[in-house]
DNA sequence: ATGACCTCTGGAACCGGTTCCAGAATCCCG
DNA sequence: CGGGATTCTGGAACCGGTTCCAGAGGTCAT
């Protein structure tokens, strides 16, 4: 492998002047520049990186952290990331951290240490004490996307909006009986807005008035989670809700298909709204709230670059818009059907 | 930050010896390490790994390419490599490379040429000679998962068998008219073993002497993608096939909501297979061939890692079983439906 | 007692680049 | 035409480790 002493031989200069005329600093005549530059691609020189970055201290690498891979809105934050490193030549190095995993540990402990990267991009992940202490030692530009602030850098929907938005629209076509699906308990164990955006459904039923009867159904954030507990939820007849508002996507797709499954017409009898815009969204005429996440993963890069190339560069927290989509999974609330749940302790049928 | 030198200070010990305590190469006495290594905590020592790379030519890293990321079978090998590297302490950096992409000559012309990895997995990459030379000018070892051989190691199922047995399961319901479903045209630029399942459905369907009747229907490799597709191919009653083998279980899914949309019962009147037991081959009842690329993703990682630490020994070609699973989205042929279409050129009803 | 061999340690070279610094050449301005 | 600023170049130090080599001390067989 030729090495750059061998590029400074053969265009007749020392060292220190090809790597000036490749690095592109320092004083260079054009001339100077061009022999060297010739004379690499002759020898088709490619810089050894390690050698580099020893040197530097850049690694020209950006570490991703993220929970899970087979989750839509992860899968697609990270080819949003992969693009806009790519056009900047950088490297990604890729690390999964499912909550409360001895992988998630071994990152926060170990790996970061290493730095093998100038900064990370934090995908659904809420950071313990104790990891946000690794994350200061760690001592690099960090940004976070989907939800929870790094200190920082992050970008995301304002979940707790959109869970609202997504509440209201049912509220608006007279649903009373509304059930938020997924997540767990307190929605935050599962890494992502989830738990905001249980707030955001809790808070618009609250102002409705419909805090009584608003309701948090667990389930695991992934369709068939959504199916078997929506097929769960719908299958007793007198708890029946008119309107579901799933966590994401994912789960009200879940809950459609739940429905067709035990033949109740959506959105006749049941109205469901999601969180995503999913690419399956439109096969199954979701109604749902609109996000990008593949815009999200290159803001993230976006944010990161400027922090790196001034580290007193001020930080930002950039919220995507999340516009409300109407498709055909919402529908005015269907009378008849809800009265068999009736307003009082006991429907009168 | 602390380095070696301030290690072996503390440690009251030279450079050299300090490197041998915490590699554990050469010798060093009992003692003499002990006091290093405490030396080394106490210090937060951690080694900076441009300078061991620099010195040792290893990374610890390996590279893996792989065309998407939403496709189930992707993200599930990823996690695969993902677990297994973790073990061993390795980082991965990831490329994305769709076919024919841009992304894809930038990972193959100047990613590769840089070397940051000790080795390549390919996963779903059918490499152009010009992308073979690349590979081998890399010099180091690359494992293939997911159908072709990248030269040497590689592991997956054998698509060929899969798509036979699918199609034969069918065969042995009864069924005459059975579409293969999903990919392009020759189903190779999908990349992953489309082709070769598309040529074990094509001589299952020859072997049983339905050569005639073997259909093939393009469609993107996703659920929406196979539901589209599926809505035009059920939509005509003269055309509708009894069954469908699907390429992989997102576009058989996708099949099965195209047949229930359009009120065909599965199995009675369709029947449906795919390849791979997806997590949704469950709740759609799917019978499929089932494959665990998450498995595959840690075979490959075994691979490689005997590759790197052995240059010479021997390569493997390791296929996975990949047994039917029989649910309920298969049945006997409805021989009153499939009178439709009938035997002739002209169905007389 | 002698020498061969093994264990242990430190000094120095080395990996392959970048950058600091000093010196030479050229330029511009008063 | 002198002198300071600017452009250009090469030598050497340096980044932070690993490894080669030489030498010291100890053990054991001859």
């Amino acid at each position: 492998m030729a090495g750059i002493a061998d590029v400074a031989r053969a265009a007749g200069v020392s060292k220190s002047t090809a790597s000036r005329a490749l690095t592109g600093s320092g004083y260079v005549s054009a001339a100077t520049r061009q022999r060297v530059r010739d004379a690499a691609t002759a020898l088709g020189y490619v810089p050894t990186t390690s050698a580099v970055s020893l040197v530097t201290g850049r690694t020209q690498t950006v570490g991703v952290v993220m929970p899970s891979l087979d989750r839509w809105f992860f899968a697609q934050v990270l080819e949003g990331i992969q693009d806009a490193l790519l056009e900047r030549r950088y490297d990604l190095a890729l690390y999964g951290a499912p909550p409360e995993s001895a992988a998630r540990r071994e990152m926060f402990e170990h790996f970061l240490a290493r730095k093998r990267f100038d900064g990370l991009i934090a995908v659904g992940i809420e950071p313990s004490a104790r990891e946000l202490e690794r994350l200061v030692a760690f001592g690099k530009p960090v940004v976070a996307v989907g939800g929870y602030d790094v200190g920082t850098n992050a970008v995301s929907i304002d979940d707790e909006a959109a869970a609202r938005i997504a509440t209201d629209h049912l509220i608006g076509l007279g649903h009373h009986e509304i059930v938020f699906l997924g997540g767990d308990p307190d929605g935050r164990r599962t890494s992502f807005g989830d738990g905001r955006r249980l707030d955001g459904y809790l808070s618009a039923m609250r102002e409705a008035g419909f805090e009584a009867s608003a309701r948090h159904v667990q389930s695991e954030v992934t369709m068939p989670g959504g199916y078997g507990a929506a097929v769960e939820l719908l299958g007793d007849r007198r708890t029946r809700p008119s309107a579901i508002v799933g966590v994401c996507d994912e789960v009200a797709v879940g809950a459609i298909i739940a429905a067709r499954r035990l033949g109740i017409r959506v959105p006749e009898r049941l109205s469901v709204v999601g969180i995503d815009d999913h690419a399956y969204a439109d096969m199954f005429s979701l109604t749902t709230l609109q996000q990008r996440p593949h815009q999200q993963g290159r803001a993230a890069v976006q944010l990161l670059m400027w922090q790196l190339d001034d580290p007193d560069a001020p930080t930002h927290r950039m919220y995507e818009s999340s516009p409300l989509v109407v498709r055909n999974s919402t529908a005015p609330v269907d009378d008849d059907a809800s009265a068999i749940i009736g307003v009082g302790p006991l429907g009168t049928g």
